[in-house]
DNA sequence: CGTCACCTTGACGAGTCTCAAGTTGTGTGG
DNA sequence: CCACACAACTTGAGACTCGTCAAGGTGACG
C-alpha cells in the first residue's frame, strides 16, 4: 500500500471527525512510514518515546532483560496504537508478527500536535487508558496464576480481540508463535505446549495446525481462567 | 484536614495554573471526599471507574482473583493520581495503606470536565502514561525475573519514589507490610523475607525494625535487578 | 510490661524450567 | 504435485526455584 493510502487509514481511525486539512497536514509532516516483513523489528523507542499506528498485519512489544530474557508486553492489531517506550531499565522493541506497515511519530511531536485538535486527546487518552487496563490484568496473570490459567486467560483475550464464529465455537488465527505465547504469559514454550495438550484433552479446544485455535466451550476455559466470581 | 484544604491540594496537583473559578466549582461539585485508617477499603470501582486523589497518606490498588488470590498493581502516594477501574474479569480495590486521605471522581465525569480545560487533559495523559511505563515494567518483573531480581527491583523502585539521602546510603520508610510487597512482586511473605535476608547478607541492605530499609549500594542492587546493560 | 500481629527461619513438596529426543507442519525446489 | 528440509512444536525425565506448612522470634502498641 501507499504512504497516502496507510496515512488516510490512520486518519480514519484516529483523527476525529471533522479535523482540519491544516491538521492532518501537520501530522502528515512528521509522520514517518516503515513497512516489515515477519519477525523485523522495524524500529525501537531508541532515543525518545515513539507512537505507532498498526496500519496493516500485527505486532508484539517487547521488553528486554538481562540474560537476553524477553517479555512480551503486548500485541497489537491493524487500527491499533501503540506508544514504544525509549530504552530506560529495559529496552523495548516493536517486532511485527505477520508483514505489517505502520505509520509512527515522536511521541512528542504527536502530542504536540494532538493538543490542537479537540477530541483527538480524548481518542488518545481512551486507548492508553485501554492500555493500562490490559497491562494490568496481565500484571494478575502473571503475579499470581499458574500455567493453564495463564493460556486459557490469554486465548479468552485473544478471541475478544480476533476471536470469530465458526461453527458453533470460536476460532481463532493466531498471528504469533509459541514462543511468542510463551513470552507474554512468562513461561517456557514446552510449558505452553503442555497446557495446549490438557484443554485439549479436556474438550475445550481444538488445535489445527501451527496458527489455528477453534474454542469450543468458553465458559469452561473462562472456569480455568481463574477469574473472580465472587467477590470476598 | 477540612475538605476545602484537600480540594484546595488537589487543585494545586492537578488543576493547570489559571483554571477558572467555574471549572473549580465544578470539579468541586463533583468530588467527594474519603478519609481511611490504614487498612481501609475506601472504596472499590464498584459499579463504575472512579479517579481518586490521593491528598494524604499513601494507598495500594488491589487486583482480586479467585481463590481469595490476591495482586497488588501499583502503589501510591501523596500527590499521585490512581484511576481505580469497575469489576471485570478480576475485581479492583484501593487500600489505604496508612491513613490517608482521597478526593474522588466518577472518572466519566472528571474526563468530561477535564476536556473542557485546556492544559488539564495533558496533565492527566501524562500521568496515565506514566503508570503505564510502570506496569509495564512490572510486567518485566512478574514475567521474567526470579524473587531475588524482584525484591531488587521494587526497592530501587521505591528509592526513586520514596528514598531519601541519609548518611551515604539511601533510607526508605516503607509504608508497605511484607506482605504487600509479596502481593506485588507474585510471590510470598517468606519469599520475600528470604531475600531480604540474602540482600542483608551481601551487604547491600540493612533492615531497621520493619519499615525502615537502609540501600547501602544502588550499583550492587541494580546489579542484582536483571536490568538491561548491554542491548543485545 | 504484656500481647499480638508481623516477620523470620527451616524442612519439605509441587509446579515449572531445563535439557534432550522425537514429531509435525510449512514452505521450497525439483 | 510431490519430496525434502528445516523450523516449530510436542513429549518425556530430572533438576531447581519458590510455595506450603510449621515453629519460633521480634517490634509496635496499648
Amino acid at each position: 500500500m501507499t504512504f497516502p493510502d496507510l496515512f488516510e487509514r490512520f486518519s480514519m481511525t484516529i483523527l476525529p471527525l471533522g479535523t482540519s486539512d491544516a491538521t492532518h497536514l501537520r501530522f502528515q509532516a512528521v509522520a514517518r512510514y516503515a513497512s516489515a516483513r515477519a519477525g523485523d523489528a522495524p524500529f525501537t523507542g531508541n532515543g525518545s518515546d515513539q507512537i505507532a499506528f498498526v496500519a496493516s498485519g500485527s505486532t508484539k512489544l517487547v521488553a528486554h532483560a538481562s540474560g537476553g530474557r524477553e517479555q512480551v508486553v503486548a500485541f497489537h492489531f491493524a487500527g491499533d496504537l501503540v506508544s514504544v517506550p525509549a530504552r530506560a531499565a529495559h529496552a523495548y522493541t516493536l517486532c511485527a508478527l505477520e508483514d505489517c506497515e505502520l505509520i509512527y511519530f515522536p511521541a512528542e511531536e504527536f502530542y504536540k500536535l494532538a493538543r490542537f485538535e479537540a477530541g483527538m486527546v480524548d481518542e488518545v487518552l481512551e486507548r492508553v487508558m485501554k492500555a493500562l487496563a490490559r497491562c494490568r490484568e496481565k500484571t494478575i496473570t502473571l503475579g499470581r496464576k499458574n500455567a493453564q490459567e495463564r493460556l486459557a486467560n490469554f486465548l479468552l483475550t485473544m478471541d475478544e480481540r480476533i476471536g470469530a464464529d465458526n461453527d458453533g465455537g470460536r476460532l481463532l488465527d493466531l498471528p504469533m508463535s509459541r514462543r511468542d505465547v510463551a513470552d507474554s504469559l512468562g513461561l517456557t514454550i514446552e510449558t505452553v505446549s503442555r497446557q495446549f495438550g490438557e484443554l485439549r484433552d479436556a474438550g475445550l479446544l481444538e488445535t489445527m495446525g501451527r496458527s489455528k485455535v477453534m474454542l469450543l466451550d468458553l465458559q469452561g476455559l473462562a472456569a480455568r481462567a481463574g477469574h473472580l466470581f465472587e467477590p470476598a
